[in-house]
DNA sequence: ATAGAGTAGTTCGGCGTCGAACTATTCGGC
DNA sequence: GCCGAATAGTTCGACGCCGAACTACTCTAT
């Protein structure tokens, strides 16, 4: 059942272009509803990221690199394309911030011999060590972020943002 | 009640930091794996809105930029730094995406008698039209993005969207 | 063997955004 | 009235990302 909810910024936001809703009023307000909702939390949490990065020499970019590479499904180590996919970038960006990481002493790279296109990313010693650095930091921000939802809320969220993802998977392949 | 339900690829994605969940293991995955969907549900907007706008003097950012305005609440009008808000971009973004809707045509600037720091935007019979032109195919492509949710997730995923958009409200003021 | 298609990574030019500095204008207290 | 603080908008320099072109390498079919 649905509890009492009061209207937030976006109910308004919405319903100013109600006019436009021909043919779905039902459905069209809730699809864009949903849609500014998840770009305004996305926003706040990228704010917030930004400010947490505040040491120009290791920046956001640095550390979700890292990440990325830290929890990657073979053991730690993945090729620039990998990264790319699971960083949601394209393969020249990641080319660019793998520059900065393997200048810093974060990541090594070295060609596969099996395979002499292939470059093998690998995280040095200092770059784990900086990644474990940001993580819980990371994670508490994100708590704090959602933190007006009650652990099962969080379940049915993402049980329908879940859905989503799913039909994405079945069209991709 | 939970209905039986697959994983998807971020369940995975998430479980693989799992031994850093310490003391929260409960919520951890669910707030992360909540902030990963949504980003990757942004992206693939993203990618479907760039794809949409191919002619290079009508860009996605100046659909945007337009669509803030008309659906403003006051008539049709704003100022540039309501504007950046309803975009969620700084001023100094949106004063450049103004100056091409200016060049364009799309839109009018007037200073403000009464307070002449202002500045009042408004859009010209020409801009309406691109707007128009354009919105339809917005939402039928939001809706496809979102086709996997029937009308009654979507409340529920909006349920929680508004209850974490809520809270930033309250801290906001 | 070898040509051609395909793949991995990088380089390059252009663009949009950001934060900080700047200009112009208005407001508030003495 | 006047001077400092605050506000609106713009300009500026730096930065990260993108798509396209490019290089190097591998695979496939003949």
């Amino acid at each position: 059942m649905m509890v009492d909810m009061a209207r937030d910024e976006i109910d308004d936001h919405v319903h100013r272009w109600s006019r436009l809703w021909e043919g779905n009023p039902e459905v069209a307000p809730e699809i864009e509803g949903a849609l500014v909702r998840m770009k305004y939390i996305q926003r706040r949490s990228q704010r917030g990221d930004v400010a947490a990065f505040t040491d120009p020499d290791f920046t956001r970019e640095d550390y979700l690199t890292l990440h990325a590479l830290m929890v990657q499904p073979s053991p730690v180590q993945a090729t620039p394309a990998q990264l790319a996919e699971a960083a949601t970038v394209t393969r020249a960006a990641m080319t660019a911030r793998l520059d900065r990481l393997d200048r810093a002493g974060l990541i090594t790279r070295e060609v596969e011999p099996s395979d002499r296109r292939r470059v093998i990313v690998r995280p040095t010693t200092a770059g784990r060590a900086k990644w474990e650095e940001h993580i819980y930091a990371g994670m508490a921000r994100d708590r704090e972020l959602l933190k007006a939802l009650s652990v099962d809320e969080l379940k049915q969220l993402n049980a329908m943002l879940r859905k989503v993802m799913l039909s994405f998977e079945q069209e991709n392949q």
